[in-house]
DNA sequence: GCCGGTGATGTTATCGCTAACATAAGTACA
DNA sequence: TGTACTTATGTTAGCGATAACATCACCGGC
């Protein structure tokens, strides 16, 4: 314990009375060694609390081990809980996760953090919910190395893996049309979000099927805007009966300008929102809406990006489909 | 572009028509350097698309610019917005951010992560919201480079630093007893959280100053929770008027317990939270709670870090009192 | 009994920097 | 006008690993 971190590779070949590329060796596990100078090496390195010095390997090898993460809105459920995910998987594989926030409206900030991860130099990089723009930025400073992006327009040097969104919204402008309404508005995400427009599509195509006529309020994820655009929102001229909201929070602003304009959910209106975050439960009504697995979906792009960085073409990949959670804020339309 | 990243020191050099010496002396802003040298080697570093490698100078110095962040429960609101915050601030510094999450409730994994953290070398630790357990395997595994830990009780070895839960137990405590209310019962956070402890203490002292009985009901942070405890809770019986409870996410549960049994918030019950999640304005009422400032707090603790890391003694640290946020969840009690 | 092959190990060079010392050209002062 | 500093630069060594090549037993087949 007392000289920390300090003990070289020629330390513990000395005490191992080895040369120092046997060390190396048994560290690495590669070439053959004897089973008793394994053995050997391998005391001295515990009695000495030996570690290998990444900076050395690193600099001989060209490769640091490090992942970059560069990630927009790591605050949000989703973004926060595929980071947590994904740092996990990767340090199985012996990988480091380095994060890097950016702001998606800035460039400026795009361009920024992007320098900061070529500065260290990294093996790999994982994008979660960074815009096309800046996907691009990255892939065209990077193009050397893999590249997986969550939820993002397919842009060429990157793999985009992401759920189906676009199933998502068939579901859930399926279970409302089920339930008997006919006037469904959709509020949709933000117009730069290609997650937003796969779910708006589904919704269009969706309606359009039944012979439904499509009727979308533009909104951009914020709680603010859901009530903003509730607020607003005149039903009896609409005829409005049911509403897909392309995320839950927005779900909770619209939850609330009908409570204060005395409609009651889900007899009077039907939500729908889109995630499932863990409040989800608890809104009053307690709201239907579209899980997504943010877990399997870190899980699947970290084991994408593994597979890259070993050279191997990884196998097409299978979006994962939103599930149908059924609570409380959707029913059948009053009259009929 | 073409020959990305590969241009060494000695490139620079030869292309400037100077030592590599002279290049390191300009890229690290030391010696003295004639202008029109400077400029020079500035000009064939650019041109060479020139970036020093971390690694080399990482095996001569002894020092890598990363620092480390262990974390627990990074999906939650709080530790993802300090995240966030921190990677920000230390990136102004020139320092990466490499994150490592653990659970809190497996010993093997708080070893697992810090020896992730040891492997890599790092120069400075930030912990959030880990167990003061695993905080003290941490300052025992690193005593050799500054720690600053972010809401947890006095560990020797690390810095600590956090919002003034006691106060803000205080002020919310004092909020709903200058409201009217005499039986006022706490719903706390779990036994091993010093948040939870200091919020309990700050409840106690306050009813005992006036003379009121304390009731406490034991939580864990978790709206299922504060959804059982509601449930349970009889308010003839008990006589409570009020809740304080220990976090927003358990007076989420608490509020659909209620609803479920028909008490109406804040006519027959007050509850007040602790937090400000951004979910809290649209909860049904919109919940009065302690606001806490993550992002304040995040930069604090990462100023803080940096000042160590300069080798400098910081000044004592203000703790953060979080602000009464008034909502529409209190009220006078119903019957004087 | 000689030869080529394999298994186990050692030796040397090298990665791209910074630190430390060396050098050369001014500049100030006696 | 030489000594003593400062300024601006160059030269050499070394950080701690891995890679590539060298060495030396030992083994089996002819």
């Amino acid at each position: 314990m007392a000289n920390e971190g300090k003990a070289t590779i020629y330390d513990v070949a000395k005490l191992a009375g080895v040369s120092h590329q046997t060390v190396s060796r048994v560290m690495n596990d590669n070439g053959s060694i004897r089973p008793e100078t394994r053995a050997r090496v391998e005391a001295a390195a515990k009695e000495l609390n030996y570690r290998p010095s990444m900076a050395a390997r690193a600099l001989v090898t060209n490769r640091n081990s490090i992942l970059g993460f560069l990630v927009a809105d790591s605050v949000l459920y989703g973004p926060a809980g595929m980071l947590n995910a994904m740092e996990k998987q990767a340090r199985l594989a012996n990988y480091y996760a380095l994060t890097v926030a950016i702001d998606n409206d800035s460039p400026e900030s795009w361009a920024e953090g992007i320098e900061h991860l070529r500065r260290i130099g990294i093996e790999g990089l994982v994008c979660i919910a960074i815009k096309k723009e800046a996907l691009q930025l990255a892939a065209k400073s990077y193009f050397n190395i893999p590249i997986v992006a969550i939820d993002t327009e397919e842009v060429e040097g990157a793999t985009t893996i992401g759920i189906d969104n676009h199933k998502g919204a068939v579901s859930a402008t399926t279970h409302l049309i089920e339930l008997g309404h006919k006037n469904i508005l959709h509020i949709s995400g933000p117009k730069d979000s290609i997650e937003a427009q796969a779910r708006l599509q589904g919704y269009k195509e969706t309606m359009a099927e039944h012979n439904l006529q499509p009727m979308v309020l533009q909104g951009d994820w914020s709680s603010a805007t859901g009530f903003r655009l509730g607020v607003s929102l005149d039903l009896e001229k609409t005829k409005v009966t049911a509403i897909f909201s392309a995320n839950d929070q927005m779900a909770m602003g619209l939850f609330k300008a009908m409570r204060l304009k005395g409609v009651s959910i889900p007899e009077r209106l039907s939500v729908i929102g889109f995630d499932d975050v863990p409040e989800a439960p608890y809104f009053s009504p307690p709201i239907t809406t579209m899980l997504q697995d943010f877990n399997r979906l870190g899980e699947a792009a970290m084991e994408l990006l593994i597979f890259k960085l070993a050279g191997l073409k990884p196998s097409k990949y299978q979006a994962l489909k939103p599930q149908l959670v059924l609570r409380e804020s959707t029913a059948a339309p009053h009259n009929g």
